[in-house]
Formats: C-alpha cells, structure tokens, sequence
DNA sequence: CGCAATTCAATTGCGCACAATCTAATTACG
DNA sequence: CGTAATTAGATTGTGCGCAATTGAATTGCG
C-alpha cells in the first residue's frame, strides 16, 4: 500500500517469480515438516523415506539410477545410502560385470519396514485434505512446472 | 514403461503421498537449480535472495517477522542474516524498546540491488513458461495445500 | 518489589544439497 | 594393444534447515 503513487498500470515485471517460489519453497518445507513425526518411529529422515519408497517401489537399483529418480547426485546420496546402510535397511554391494556400479537393495529389514509405512501413506493422505482428482491435478500441474525448469537451464 | 500391467481399480491407501511429495520436492530443487546462476553474479544464494525480496517488500523486520514469512527459525535465519551483513546488504540493530529485537533493514547497497534484481525475476517468468493466470492457479493450489499440511499438524 | 514464566535471538549438533575434485573402472580410438 | 576420454561413485567444503539448548530481556503475578 505504501508503493508510490505512480506506479504503472500494465506492469509487465509482475512478482511472477515471488508469487511461485515462496509458494513451492514453504509447500516442500511444510511436507518435511508433517512427514517428521510420522517417519520418526521409523528412525527415517524425510529424504530417507523418498529414497526407501524408491527402493519399494523397484527393488536393487544403482546409486546413478536412485539420483536420477529423486534429482540428487553422489554427494548428497553416498552418506545418506552409508546410513541407511548402517540402519540395516539397505546393503550395498560394487556390480561384478562393472565395478564402478553400486548396486543398492533392500534387507529383509528394509522390505518388511514397507508395511509399517503404509500408515504414514495413510496419515498423509488425511493431512493432504483434498480428493485424490484434486491431488493428482496438482501433482501434473508441479510436475509440468518442473519440467518447464529442468528443460529452461 | 515397465508399469505392472494389473493397475488397480479400487486401492484406497493409494500413493497419493509419494505422487504430491515427489512432486514438491523435485519442483522445489527445480526451482533452486533455475535460480542459481541468475543469482551468482549477484552473489546471493537462493535462501538469502528470498529473504531479500521478503525486505524489498517491507523494509525493517524482526528476525521473527522474517522467519514466519519464509518458515524458517533463528536457527536458519542468524547466520544466514550474519552473511547477508557481512555482504553489506542488511543492517542488524536491537530494538531500544525491546532489546530481544533484532531490527533487520536494508543498507544503501541492499536497496540498489533490488533493480538488479529485476531481471531475475523477468528470467524466472520466462523459465515458469506459463501465462500469469496459470502461475496464479497453480500458486493457490500449492498454498491450499500448504495450509492444509500446516492446520493438520 | 521479587521472582517465575515467557519471549526473542543466538548457538550447537546433525543431516541434507550441491559444486568441485578425486579415484577407479570402462570404453573409444588410433 | 595402449593411451585418451568417459563414466560411476566417493570425498571435501560451504550453506541451508531444524531440534534443542542457552542467555538475556521483558512481562506477569502475588
């Protein structure tokens, strides 16, 4: 309200930048924040669980093949994966045919702790608050945007 | 392509996490990826650019003001806002009236680089590659949605 | 007034996130 | 073959992001 006075009527340079990244950016850090005490009897961190999904969804990937679904690199995943590991969820063992391959896998450990996570999927779903139509239009909606980003570089 | 072919029909605790909390978080990278050579010549992470446009807004916030605007505790904003004063962009002083404020304004250089900044933002429109309209729709959903995670705590 | 409760920032510790760099293994090419 | 270029993963350094703790200042209440 304190703008001044003259300001334009047409004004190409709208917020269209603010409007969306404050809105993305406090979006991701509200996920993070109602999946934490939903993970925190599993012992995972909220990257940890994106990761397990990953794995429950399609058991024995690589290091490369896990950074590509999720947008990390080995920087961000090799001590993430170490701990996992160290959790007794995962194992990791170098591909005979290629050694410069990781092969990551779930434990027995790992694939039964699927099953105590359904009820975080649940709680979600309640907190989450709207039709599964209404979820799946704003998930095709993020991802296009998403996409429009990765493919502007 | 490798989708199992006997797709459900009923499935009620569907994945409706894991589609919108890949979705956020993928678009949320996304998003500091596109920022992130726009801001280097500006010497300005993503975090501290958003903090910045917070005080091109309105000028002279509590660290408090600023942490409810962006969802961020002292815990985040303290050194952050301590590189932001040794950039020479903001100026920290405690309120005379409560000395537990601490005022956060813009300096001469903070201020000016606000027109700076201005072609990020035309960038980043370009980048979003979608009408104004749309980047509004999209923006209440995500926001609706956030309020929604927020209220389920 | 005196003291407990509250509030605001700062600090500490842990876990991402990513650029840059490094090592080792594989592939391509002369 | 043998050397260069490429690829996969790990390591290092910087900067968030947040819980928990600390410390100082203010408020509330008897």
């Amino acid at each position: 309200m304190s703008k001044n006075a003259q300001t334009v009527a047409p004004e190409p340079p709208i917020k269209i930048d603010a409007m969306l990244c404050f809105a993305i950016y406090g979006a991701a850090h509200a996920f993070t924040r109602t999946y934490k005490p939903l993970l925190e009897p599993l012992g995972l961190t909220y990257p940890q669980y994106l990761v397990m999904v990953a794995l429950w969804e399609e058991d024995a990937q690589t290091v490369k093949a896990l950074g590509e679904r999720l947008g990390l690199d080995s920087g961000t995943l090799s001590p993430l994966l170490k701990r996992l590991e160290q959790a007794g969820l995962v194992a990791r063992k170098r591909n005979r045919e290629d050694e410069r391959q990781v092969n990551v896998h779930l434990t027995e450990q790992g694939l039964t702790m699927k099953a105590e996570a359904a009820s975080v999927t649940a709680n979600i779903g309640k907190a989450i608050g709207c039709s599964l139509d209404e979820a799946v239009a704003l998930r095709d909606a993020v991802n296009a945007l998403k996409g429009r980003l990765d493919g502007a570089e």
